[in-house]
RNA sequence: GCCAGGGUAGCUCAGCGGAAGAGCAGGGGACUCAUAAGCCCUUGGUCGGGAGUUCGAUUCUCCCCCCUGGCACCA
C-alpha cells in the first residue's frame, strides 16, 4: 500500500441548513475513509463549506447580519451533524479561511500568467431584484417571472477562462478513462453534453455588485466566481503551490451528488489541465432522494431532517441505511416503513441476534471463555469457505464505493452463521458430554465469525463495531481485516452480551 | 421539444435468446441459544401493450403507452 488516498465531498453551500442530501454524500466519504484507515492506507478525507457568493450575502442581508456572521452560524450546523453522524474528516475547509484565499488567488494568478484567462463584455438579462444575470431559459411565455421583477438588458466586462480550448482534451479523457466518471449514466450525460460546443466560462463578479467574494489578484475591481474559489479547495488544502501537494493529490474519489456533476467533470478538469495539474482519479456522482416518492421540499413539509433519526435510531443505524439504500445511477426513496424494516430485519435480526446469541452461549455454556478448536465437521468448511468469498467480495466492493453490494456481502456471512448455530444446535450438543469437543468448535467458530463480522462493519457502524468489540472484549487486538485462523487468543475471555440495536416497533399495516 | 435510461412477485431490485430469480413483507411448521429473534417449508408474476425475427423472446428489431433523468455559468 504505497499510495496515500484522499476522498472529498464537495464543500456545501452555505445558504441553508444541512440536509438529508449533504448528510449522504458526507457518510459516504466517511465509510471510504474508514475502510481506508482500517486496512492501513494512509488517508485524507476532506469536507468543508463554501461560504462565498451572492446567495450567502443575501441570506445575510435578510438576517441582518453580517455575511461572515452568517457563515459562522451554518458551520456550527454543519459541524455538529458531523460530529453526530461519526463523521471523521481530516480536516474542515472553509473558503472565508485565509490559507484558503492565498492560494485561489495564486491559482487564478497562474492561469493568467499562461493566458489563459482574458477579458471580454458579457451581454445577458439582468434581474435588479434578484440581483444577478439570468438566462432566456427562465423565460416563460417569452417573458421574465414576476418574481424576478424588471428584467433589463445588461452589458458587463468580466474576465474568463478559456475553457473551450480544453474540449478536445476533455472528450478524449474521458473516452481514454471509461472509470473516470461514475455512474455510466453520468458519464454518458457528459459525453452526450460535450457534443455541443463548449463556452467559455465567466470566472469572475465586478465588485459592484458583488462583494462577498475573493478580490481577482490582477484586477480589484471583481472577485472571483464561487465556483473557481469552491473548486480550488480540493488542492488548497492538501499543499497546492508546495511540494507537499503530491502526498496526497490526485485525489482518489471526488464524491458528489447529481446536481454538480457539470462543474466537477467539465469546469475543474479543464482547469487543472490548463496548470498540467493531475486529474483526480474519479468522480462519483450519486442520484438524489425522494421521500416516500415525492422530491423533498419545505413547501411539502416532507424533508428529512438527519439530525431527527440520529437522536431516535443512532447514528450508526442510519449511517447503515444510507449506505445500503442509496443508489448510484437513480434516486431513491426514503420511507419510515422501509427504514424500520431494514433496521429490524437487517440489525436486530440477523446481526444483532447472531452476535447476541453467540455471546451468550459462549458465556452460558463455558463461562465466557471461548473454547479452542475441537472436532471439525463439513459445517465448517462450509461457514469457512462463505467467509472466504464475502470477505473477497467485500473488499472488492469497498474499493469500488459499492456499499450496497459491500453490505450484501457481508449479509451473506451473517445469514449463514445463523444457519450454522441452528445446524449445529449448541443447546443439543451442551447436553451430551460426549459432544464437548464438537460445542467446543461450534463456539469458536461463532467467536471468530463475530469477531470478523465487527470489522466488516466499523467502517458502516463505527460505534455499534466498537460495542462488539467491547463485547468480545477485544479492545486490545490491532484491527486488521486480514483473515486469520484466529482472532481470538486461546482462553480469551469475552465481555458480557447485551443487544446491540433494539428491535423497533413497526406499524401493523 | 431534443437526447439518454427504465417499466420483471405487495415493496426494492437482479436476470437480458433456451424450463421466471433474490431480499423484505405475507402464510405454515419444527425448535429454544437469542432482541417472540433465528432455522425449515411456502403463497405470489399473461417479465408495460402490440407487431415482427427465431425451432424458441422477459432477453433481439419496430411501433405505441407510462415513468425518470440530462439539456451549463443558479449554487
Amino acid at each position: 500500500m504505497d499510495k496515500t488516498f484522499y476522498i472529498t465531498t464537495p464543500i456545501y453551500y452555505v445558504n441553508d441548513r444541512p440536509h438529508l442530501g449533504h448528510a449522504s454524500t458526507t457518510v459516504w466519504a466517511d465509510v471510504q475513509a474508514r475502510y481506508r484507515r482500517l486496512i492501513g492506507q494512509k488517508t485524507f478525507f476532506l469536507t468543508g463549506l463554501d461560504e462565498h457568493g451572492m446567495k450567502v450575502q443575501q441570506a445575510a442581508e435578510k438576517q441582518g447580519v453580517s455575511p461572515q456572521q452568517h457563515c459562522d452560524e451554518m458551520a456550527r450546523h454543519f459541524q455538529e451533524l458531523w460530529k453526530n453522524l461519526l463523521i471523521s474528516n481530516d480536516d474542515f475547509v472553509r473558503t472565508t479561511q485565509e490559507r484558503h484565499k492565498i492560494l485561489v488567488q495564486k491559482f487564478l494568478t497562474e492561469l493568467h500568467q499562461r493566458g489563459a484567462i482574458y477579458k471580454k463584455t458579457y451581454h445577458g438579462w439582468y434581474s435588479k431584484i434578484a440581483e444577478q444575470f439570468v438566462t432566456e431559459k427562465e423565460m416563460v411565455d417569452g417573458k421574465f417571472p414576476a418574481h424576478l421583477g424588471d428584467v433589463i438588458e445588461l452589458e458587463e466586462e468580466n474576465y474568463f477562462f478559456k475553457m473551450s480550448e480544453h474540449q478536445p482534451w476533455l472528450v478524449k479523457y474521458i473516452q481514454d478513462h471509461p472509470d473516470w466518471i461514475q455512474p455510466e449514466n453520468r458519464r454518458n450525460e457528459i459525453m452526450s453534453w460535450l457534443q455541443k460546443p463548449l463556452d467559455d466560462l465567466c470566472i469572475s463578479r465586478p465588485r459592484s455588485r458583488l462583494s462577498w467574494g475573493i478580490p481577482v489578484p490582477f484586477d480589484s475591481n471583481y472577485v472571483t466566481y464561487v465556483w473557481v474559489d469552491a473548486l480550488v479547495n480540493y488542492i488548497s488544502i492538501v499543499g497546492y503551490g508546495s511540494n507537499r501537494l503530491a502526498e496526497f493529490w490526485p485525489a482518489d474519489w471526488h464524491l458528489i451528488a447529481k446536481d454538480i456533476l457539470t462543474t466537477h467533470a467539465v469546469y475543474w478538469p479543464t482547469m487543472l489541465h490548463a496548470l498540467d495539474i493531475e486529474m483526480p482519479r474519479h468522480i462519483l456522482a450519486h442520484g438524489f432522494w425522494l421521500k416516500d416518492g415525492q422530491k423533498m421540499s419545505k413547501s411539502l413539509g416532507n424533508v428529512v431532517n438527519p439530525q431527527e433519526y440520529v437522536a431516535k435510531y443512532g447514528a450508526d443505524a442510519f449511517r447503515y441505511f444510507l449506505c445500503r439504500e442509496l443508489q448510484l445511477s437513480n434516486d431513491s426513496d426514503f420511507t419510515d416503513n422501509r427504514f424500520l424494516q431494514r433496521f429490524n430485519a437487517d440489525l436486530a435480526n440477523d446481526l444483532g441476534n447472531l452476535a447476541n446469541r453467540s455471546l451468550s452461549m459462549i458465556q452460558r455454556y463455558r463461562k465466557g471463555v471461548v473454547p479452542d478448536w475441537g472436532e471439525k465437521t463439513a459445517s465448517d468448511d462450509e461457514i469457512v469457505e462463505v467467509a472466504r468469498v464475502s470477505l473477497a467480495d467485500y473488499h472488492k466492493h469497498m474499493e469500488a464505493i459499492a456499499y450496497h453490494s459491500a453490505l450484501e456481502a457481508v449479509w451473506k456471512l451473517i445469514s449463514r452463521a445463523n444457519r450454522y448455530v441452528d445446524e449445529n444446535a449448541p443447546w443439543k450438543l451442551a447436553k451430551d458430554p460426549a459432544s464437548s469437543a464438537r460445542l467446543d468448535t461450534v463456539l469458536r467458530m461463532l467467536a471468530e465469525t463475530t469477531a470478523l463480522l465487527s470489522h466488516l462493519i466499523a467502517p458502516f457502524m463505527p460505534t455499534i463495531a466498537g460495542k462488539l468489540e467491547e463485547q468480545l472484549n477485544m479492545k486490545t487486538l490491532p484491527p486488521t481485516l486480514v483473515p486469520t485462523p484466529n482472532f481470538l487468543p486461546a482462553s480469551h475471555v469475552i465481555g458480557k452480551p447485551e443487544p446491540l440495536f433494539p428491535r423497533q416497533q413497526v406499524e401493523a399495516r
